[in-house]
DNA sequence: AAACTTTTTTAAGTTAACTTAAAATATTTT
DNA sequence: AAAATATTTTAAGTTAACTTAAAAAAGTTT
């Protein structure tokens, strides 16, 4: 199968994992950089391969197929940045940008021995879990974002949920790495912010940003 | 540039640097697995685009610009060669597979990376000099092919220039691999055999692959 | 429930990278 | 130097992956 639809399917399955957005065609044209009526055009063609369900008006659905297809992608993906990662001296967002491109051109057989070399890592560096080779995610998550973590507890920085280069820029400034702790000193509900304090700073974070940090609590 | 693009420019090059292939559409059309007329509707474009010098019915000649990209997808290609190699248990064979797609989508800083890692190798796994990052060739090689080695001389192997599985599978079988030792123990000159000695083993070898392995005089 | 706004779909068109078939030119054989 | 053969070019057509513009449907506001 093309790039073009490995990426598709790809936008479908993570469009679907995250709560809110949805999977019409517009929202993955949206992630995609394509017009919608690309989008409905790949839908049509993708629905004939028996890739994913397409219904007018409706949100896209992948099927067994389909879902199979974007997890193997999603696995290369995250077994070249937990690769590179090891290799190199390369920022994460770099890193991100170089495996959103090897992802497509990587053979199961390299796909198995990396993972091999890597001892089969669960993980990628970003904290996100890496699909076995038949597809299926083995942990369970039970990490919750900054957003919802509570006052005066610590925590363990367990996923970084973003492909943004200013970002990880900012992370890289603060300290605000996988693995890392912090303790959540104040939470601002009304005002959708969290201060926390991470390698003696205290610093405040917004919605954006704590909404995509994942921690788990350190007991 | 595209795939595309960046495979057709590299097959010049190659192509050109082989004797007596020339580099004329038809040839390269072959080497590409395209027919004729899309070799043709290339050239046509690439010149236009600067990067090689189209005269009706002639051979293809690269300008600087079109050496220039060839060089570098042979770079990238053979920089993956040898980090593949390095890390994995894969056959030349398959590795030249993985290299001939990840070759195009490598950045330059990657291939730095790589380079970087592999101690700026000159020379990948086939024995082929890796052009830095300028696009030159900076090692000089004195090989010569099996085929012109004199007889009762010892040699080391220096290069085995193929892509080929079965030639591969059979230089696995022979101990014939990059930094070993032979001996010519008879050429067989009106025949177009070579008769070497390796590992104790006596093996005669036919012009398709004497002409394809290079080895350097131990003195 | 209308009216307005937004999203999705359809329709028509473009481009790169191919194809096959036929015409033009080059090369080799006799 | 013809004739036969092979290669290259031109011409016409296909497909995937896009585009813009207009029509249709859905969603939202009043
Ligand atoms: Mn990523
Ligand atoms: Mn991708
Ligand atoms: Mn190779
Ligand atoms: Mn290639």
């Amino acid at each position: 199968m093309s790039v073009a639809i490995e990426n598709f399917v790809k936008a479908i399955y993570k469009n679907g994992k995250r709560d809110n957005n949805d999977t019409k065609p517009g929202n993955i044209a949206k992630e995609l950089g394509i017009s919608n009526a690309a989008a409905t055009d790949m839908a049509k063609n993708l629905a004939a391969k028996d890739l994913l369900k397409y219904q007018k008006y409706k949100p896209l659905k992948l099927t067994d197929n389909g879902t199979k297809m974007a997890l193997s992608v999603i696995r290369k993906h995250r077994l070249w940045e937990a690769l590179l990662f090891k290799l190199f001296d390369m920022s994460l967002h770099d890193i991100h940008r170089e495996a959103e491109l090897l992802e497509h051109q990587t053979s199961d057989l390299l796909a198995e021995k990396i993972s091999e070399y890597l001892g089969n890592p669960k993980f990628d560096p970003h904290g996100d879990p890496i699909p076995n080779a038949d597809g299926e995610i083995t942990t369970s998550d039970t990490s919750i974002s900054l957003s919802n973590a509570n006052e005066g507890k610590s925590y363990t920085i367990s996923r970084l949920m973003s492909d943004d280069k200013e970002f990880f820029d900012f992370c890289a400034l603060n300290g605000l790495k996988y693995g890392n702790t912090l303790v959540v000193s104040k939470q601002f509900t009304n005002n959708k912010m969290t201060q926390i304090l991470i390698n003696n700073n205290t610093i405040l974070l917004n919605q954006d940003f704590t909404s995509i940090i994942y921690v788990n609590e350190n007991k």
